[in-house]
DNA sequence: CATTTTTATTGAACCGTTTCAATAGTAATT
DNA sequence: AATTACTATTGAAACGGTTCAATAAAAATG
């Protein structure tokens, strides 16, 4: 192993320079930035992360504890494919930083606030960054009462000081509502995400300010308090598929939920996308290939990961203390909508 | 912050005694111990992970080299769902034993390399492991040279005298076989991965086994050098059915060449499952949804990612230095096999 | 009871950096 | 020429643990 007092004494200098060199270069003269860059290359020197962070106190590293499910279990839960996006996302932004990204698993919601407490208080992370923020969030509140850095995708429904990303569900519900409107649709059913998330809040606002705008009326039988899973969409579908007029498009609370939608229609022998319009939110992979293939609101994870590290690192510089970002989705047009079939 | 030193004069002990404490607790007397026990609890004390790495040199963290992508990208790609399936056995072992996995992007192959000299060299993590050997690692190579610890998932085409997990592809293929004999089919086509590569040499042992097995000759018609894509089971699926004698039953290099046979199959107005059998490889999650649904030989991704930790701890404590272990894949039976058609 | 062995604790050195006041040398200013 | 202002470099003191030879006290042995 070769350290930082090898480096000085072979370039004839002392250590203090060699610090200097490999933290502010421009501190030294041309001629001994040389000579120590010569040497570093010919003895293969890596300053050790330990002593470095030992004593600077920053370890360039940002944390993530994720819950490990304890089996075995294929999801087509939208978190697995976000996950890694969001992964990437944060991964690229940490690397052009010098950053690395630990992941120090929690075996269970138990553990969880250990785990964080554990990460922080030993000084392992510089900072660490929340997902899948629940109503009443033990971690926001830990995190802030230590002054710890920290960015969550999502808000939740306590205070919303805090800094976090989240994805604009109002302007997804809109823009999805202006498409089918171009399409000639005007009987357009909702089926929400359930009570009581921020999200449901969230798009609900976006459906009304999408129908006032193409000035229809919002029809209480249309609206539907749905859920995630594909029986959420069955349910709603059957429900609304009943009423004496149904409508001739559906938006769903997610990609599963559509799917449940469009088996009942199929059920029924309808098409998706030529006798009711069916749109998803999220953009899973499955949506791609699903027959019809499925039009759907798409979160862009990868932007989202971007975007929590770069506010993360503003927290951390102190450049900015309360980053709050939204996050444009994006309408995926695919089979599953088209326009008005009047009958 | 609170310091073992801080720990040390409060419990009325020498910081030595507090350090025995953390590392080796039995050591002392059952009153020291209780003593620090309360003192730690009480000021909320954990040792700090940077100094403590620093003169015990080890940093409880394993390390983990994933290339970004550059840009947004839904792929089909199984990597995606192995990878984090993978990653959530790699870190539940982990766990167990008081590790974190450091994550550290390269964002392209050209900085692969550094990216590893600088982990090892900073003295990150206490091992790396390699995903996605390729042949002629360079990785392998590095990481042998410079004695670090690291376990690699999956055989490489140079000298095999480094610690691996495997999938055993040729008992998969085996079991596949022996499935379809099971049901009638006799008649029995393999469209094999690329020339070149590990898996497809390990597999056409499989094929080659199970057929002698059953006592079933082999034809070099029914054998189709085939690929990972779609296309790929497209085009051999061509081939096949326009032989004089067309099999019953077709292997597949993955899941994706799997879909492009069906896909084939629809085409010319066969059934997957009645008219011919499919089976792929790896069991994606469109796999379950696919219609009809895929039987297919899955990888246990979270299992192997168990047994890379495992191994890779046993080659960090000294216990085995050569661990290589093969794990067997699964046959999950869905709609795309039946009983042969005797039309 | 003296001696040896075992058990519990100590204290100082060390791990490899960063940091910063101090210093020497050089250039600019009066 | 004397003073002041920079620039480049130094050296020692941290940072917060671990390690280990040394020591003290208690227990076992002859």
């Amino acid at each position: 192993m070769t350290t930082i007092r090898d480096i000085a004494s072979a370039a004839g200098v002392s250590i203090g320079t060699v610090s200097n060199y490999l933290n502010d270069p421009q501190l030294l003269a041309e001629e001994t930035r040389k000579k120590i860059h010569g040497k570093i290359q010919e003895l293969d020197y890596h300053p050790s992360a330990a002593a470095r962070s030992l004593k600077s106190r920053q370890t360039l590293r940002i944390g993530l504890v994720p819950i490990i499910h304890p089996e075995d279990y294929r999801s087509t839960d939208p978190g697995d494919n976000a996950f890694l996006e969001l992964l990437a996302g944060l991964n690229s932004i940490a690397a052009e930083n010098g950053y690395a990204v630990l992941i120090s698993a929690a075996p269970n919601y138990a553990q969880e606030l250990k785990t964080y407490e554990r990460l922080i208080g030993e000084g392992q992370v510089d900072g660490v960054v929340l997902m899948g923020i629940r109503s009443q969030d033990e971690r926001l509140k830990l995190l802030t009462s230590r002054h710890f850095p920290f960015v969550a995708f999502g808000q939740s429904d306590i205070s919303n000081d805090y800094p976090y990303v989240d994805v604009d569900g109002a302007a997804g519900i809109q823009m999805a509502l202006r498409y089918l409107v171009e399409l000639g649709h005007q009987k357009i059913a909702y089926i929400t995400p359930p009570e009581g998330l921020m999200c449901t809040r969230q798009r609900w606002e976006g459906y009304v300010r999408g129908m006032e705008e193409s000035h229809l009326e919002i029809y209480k039988e249309y609206v539907i308090e749905g859920g995630f899973n594909e029986k959420d969409g069955h349910i709603s579908t059957e429900l609304l598929l009943d009423l004496p007029e149904p409508p001739t498009a559906i938006i769903t609370a997610n990609d599963i939920c559509a799917f449940g939608v469009m088996r009942t229609l199929q059920m029924r022998s309808l098409q998706a996308g030529k006798d009711i319009s069916v749109i998803g939110f999220d953009d899973i992979s499955l949506a791609d290939h699903w027959q019809p293939s499925l039009t759907t609101i798409a979160q862009p994870f990868r932007k989202i990961g971007f975007e929590l590290m770069q506010s993360l690192f503003s927290v951390i510089s102190g450049e900015n203390l309360l980053p709050q970002t939204m996050v444009e989705p994006k309408l995926v047009v695919r089979q599953s909508t088209g326009p008005m079939n009047n009958k």
